[in-house]
DNA sequence: TCTCCTCCTGAAACTGCTTTCATGTAACTA
DNA sequence: TAGTTACATGAAAGCAGTTTCAGGAGGAGA
């Protein structure tokens, strides 16, 4: 296992400085042509190569954005982040990825990433933080771009649920259901960003407005948790005043919910319409009808801007809004 | 934006060296108590806080796994992800993910890894490494733990496919079903282990040996891309020679393959049995039986043969086999 | 009282590259 | 020929800690 070389060992077999070495690598125009060939020579002779971490350190520069997100709960997550690295990869930046699954670690991650430098930018991904985080992120200079849960002073891309749940409202209305349903996560994990209820209200605003009220019966908040959402939907469906349509804040939710319709006996779409959240790659598997929300694209704009804002730190902070649209399939059909 | 203090500024307030106060750190028994006591006064009141690179660059040590994979084209990856990242942070190690796309930027990481460390360890998923890289990697002191492709002289979690593919065939038998269809991603990228070809083998020979040869027309190898797949698998299930079962090489081939068989009128399970294989959450929310491949304890092994190497490199290496088993489920349900 | 030992502590080396600053040389101009 | 300019280059500082090594102080035992 030999030492690997470094530059000074390439700059004595050269006969020069390190600096000059460290100039052929980084603007070689600097460098007389025929010492660049022979520094050239001794690079390649040596199979040098300059060590990330030393570089970083003297360029005061990581190469290496963090994203924090409540993870693995939601394939949705999986697609943002899809986004999000493949614009990281092709600008050579490393993408490093702190699950959060508590409070006390969102804290533990957050005070890290502040004080002892590792990523150049954060992108935050569905968190809640409380004030607390914010100020302490807000007095840090790390650049932050939060995905869904806007937060003043940093760049976001931001989610308008209210309109989609509108949106889905409306799809729902015009096929002719007027007795609709709500499935929907609570909020339970305080440090995770909660769209459930906007969408909630998107949604029922709409039907309000056609003089249509949400039912009490009608609406489920819940754990995104197998057994318990199965037992909250199967106990909505089973009954004879049962919802004519759903709309739930997530496809997961949407797919349990279709599958509690078969169980009982419903068809899909025609005894009940479901509409979901997301527009995750399954969703077009199981033929389902959702609001997508361009969620691979999310994390292509929030990694670019952050990308933009680390070359121009002083630039006012921005704010994208992501355009909702609604894939229409199987599962809100017209009825036969 | 004041400069964030150094070991050196807590160094002068408390009129000692850095070297003690890094004691104070990492083992404050060393250091006389008064003293002590002084130096976290002034830890305190700089509000001081080591940073994390100047630490690894000190230590030689980065406290950092690298995770190279064919990404985000299946939910497995992510469930393999999850079981990672769930040990790494508790261990206080960092995720940083390579996605690769294409083998170019396989060989460029793979340059990169070994050459400018970053990581401690690499931990390769689902990768198929061709020589000349294997090599690199064998060459330099990098520890790597690949997961599903076994590679000599690394550490590994194996999948034995050929057994999964014969539990599903040994399952389908059973259920009575004696006309076996296959349905599997075929080896386009070349980066990525290919596993399809293993699980036909086992699902194929388990029939060959009940007397029962796969008919040409019921398999299909091609891309797990929606459209192409769906053609194929109507192809395959719209004629009166249909199979009366399905094994798919992986649970979104099988999902697809039931809405097939809805859309031609068949009912899963009495007209076409199917079973897939992976075990991903949705599979439980679709009712799709399946081989467990225990996906997240995969990523968990991986994670701590990896930290287990770190402790000791020079351990033996060590293949960790993963249990496979079958997840019944409603798309082979006894037939009533 | 001398020697030995233990406990602390600071100096200095080490990690590996970038970048500024100062200097030297050669070419060009007045 | 002297002065100016442009270009090329090396020395050295800087990044921020850890760890080894040597030595001083003080206590215990002979």
């Amino acid at each position: 296992m030999a030492k690997q070389p470094t530059i000074y060992d390439v700059a004595k077999l050269a006969g020069v400085s390190p600096a000059t070495v460290s100039r052929v690598l980084n603007s070689p125009s600097m460098v007389n042509p025929e010492k660049r060939k022979r520094i050239m020579e001794a690079i390649e002779s040596l199979k040098f190569t300059p060590k990330a971490d030393a570089v970083a350190k003297a360029r005061q520069q990581f190469k290496r954005i963090g994203v924090i997100a409540p993870f693995f709960t939601e394939p949705s997550f999986m697609e943002r982040l899809k986004g999000i690295s493949s614009v990281l990869s092709s600008q050579h930046y490393e993408l490093v990825v702190y699950a959060v699954q508590s409070t006390e670690e969102l804290d533990g991650y957050v005070d890290m990433l502040v004080s002892s430098k590792r990523v150049d930018g954060l992108i935050s991904l569905c968190m809640h933080l409380d004030q607390t985080t914010v100020n302490k992120l807000q007095s840090s200079d790390l650049p932050v771009c939060c995905v869904e849960k806007d937060l003043t002073g940093f760049d976001a891309v931001i989610v308008h649920n209210q309109e989609g749940g509108a949106m889905a409202a409306k799809a729902l209305y015009e096929k002719g259901c007027h007795n609709p349903g709500f499935i929907g996560e609570a909020s339970t994990r305080s440090y995770a960003a909660h769209s459930t209820e906007e969408r909630l209200e998107g949604f029922s605003n709409f039907f309000k407005e056609k003089g249509i009220e949400l039912e009490p019966s009608h609406y489920w908040l819940g754990e995104n948790n197998n057994e318990i959402s199965t037992q909250g939907i199967l106990k909505m469906l089973d009954s004879p005043n049962r919802p004519d349509c759903i709309f739930a804040s997530s496809d997961t939710l949407a797919i349990r919910t279709i599958k509690c319709a078969g169980q009982l006996g419903l068809t899909v779409p025609d005894d009940l319409a479901v509409i979901g959240f997301d527009d995750i790659e399954m969703a077009e598997y199981v033929d389902l009808t959702t609001i997508n929300q361009g969620l691979e694209e999310s994390g292509v704009l929030a990694a670019e801007m952050m990308l933009q804002r680390l070359k121009h730190p002083d630039q006012p902070v921005r704010k994208s809004l992501i355009a909702l649209k609604l894939s229409e399939r199987g599962s809100t059909a017209v009825q036969t």
